[in-house]
DNA sequence: TAACGCATGTAACAGGTTACATGATTTA
DNA sequence: TAAATCATGTAACCTGTTACATGCGTTA
């Protein structure tokens, strides 16, 4: 599944906006997946022209007027038939290892650094996914969706042990 | 660190070509990142033009022709810059967590479905990283680059770990 | 007064993917 | 005889990134 039929999965739970859609995308989705209103914005636009999705526009008094896209029948036929579709290799990418991979000229002072930058961002977004528990069970997380939470907590904690451990030994 | 730095960070370990790339970029690093020869041999042109590495071309009479390409000054020179900026966030995207995310109106059988597409292929890449460890080991594997294959383990087990368990309880 | 939340969008560009094209030798 | 290994490359395309542009209300 590429952005397209992403924000199409979420507008199958109900009409938002794009603020919205990177709300969601930055919150429950954001240890799986990437996204950037530059991504967003210019996806919908092509949505809408595919009538895969309808634009209702709202004007508002005390903030921004706002556009709300609602999925389409044809939208929906899309989405259908991507989400049975066999599943994709995931794509993983770390600029961490390759700089430990290719760091034998480099002082062990720089390696320590390395390792701290990637230790302080994985804690982070440990800690931001446990926060997140919560209110994500309040507005109905299924059995399911709870995998991809347990997932992303399983992976955070099992590479963190190996960076953490890998300081003290340098 | 894009393609290009990468293959810098490769050549400077040795002449090599765009095939050799290749098979250490789909042995050693194919569990943090991901190459094709599309990428290759197009990067390596372009390094040649930026006079960050030369090509020479050797003829062989049992196989093709082959080009080996060696790292120059300037390219060390811009490798060496690389490496030691400041490191980027990861890369991360599932499509096996985003169709369990979007998994609400299909069939358990379909989510079981995605759950063993995706423990097939972790087990295969977990049994490829152990297996290249002794091969590894010989041509010579530094502590730090020891990190990366330990980081990769960890996140494999782990993460089947998450997957088999859902896969008995749905 | 700085930053954050709300809210949308475009244009240029980078970077990599996919598909195609070729072809001999060796191994199973 | 089918598949794998060795070996290189191009062209069209897709997808997303980065940077820019705007602007009010509220909170710290």
């Amino acid at each position: 599944m590429k952005g397209r039929e992403i924000i199409l999965g979420i507008l199958q739970n109900g009409p938002h906006t794009g603020y919205e859609i990177n709300d969601i995308l930055q919150t429950r989705l954001n240890h799986f997946f990437d996204a950037t209103f530059g991504m967003i914005y210019p996806t919908l636009k092509k949505l809408e022209q595919e009538k895969l999705v309808t634009k209702q526009q709202v004007a508002q008094t005390d903030k921004p007027n706002k556009n709300i896209y609602t999925i389409t029948p044809t939208g929906k036929a899309v989405l259908s038939k991507a989400l049975i579709e066999p599943t994709a290799d995931e794509i993983f990418k770390s600029d961490v290892l390759m700089r430990l991979y290719f760091s034998q000229n480099l002082p062990a002072s720089q390696v320590a650094e390395f390792l701290q930058e990637e230790i302080i961002r994985k804690e982070t977004k440990l800690a931001e996914l446990k926060a997140q528990l919560d209110h994500w069970m309040d507005s109905g997380m299924t059995d399911v969706q709870k995998i991809t939470f347990d997932y992303g907590i399983a992976y955070y904690t099992a590479t963190l042990e190996v960076l953490e451990k890998a300081k003290t030994q340098l």
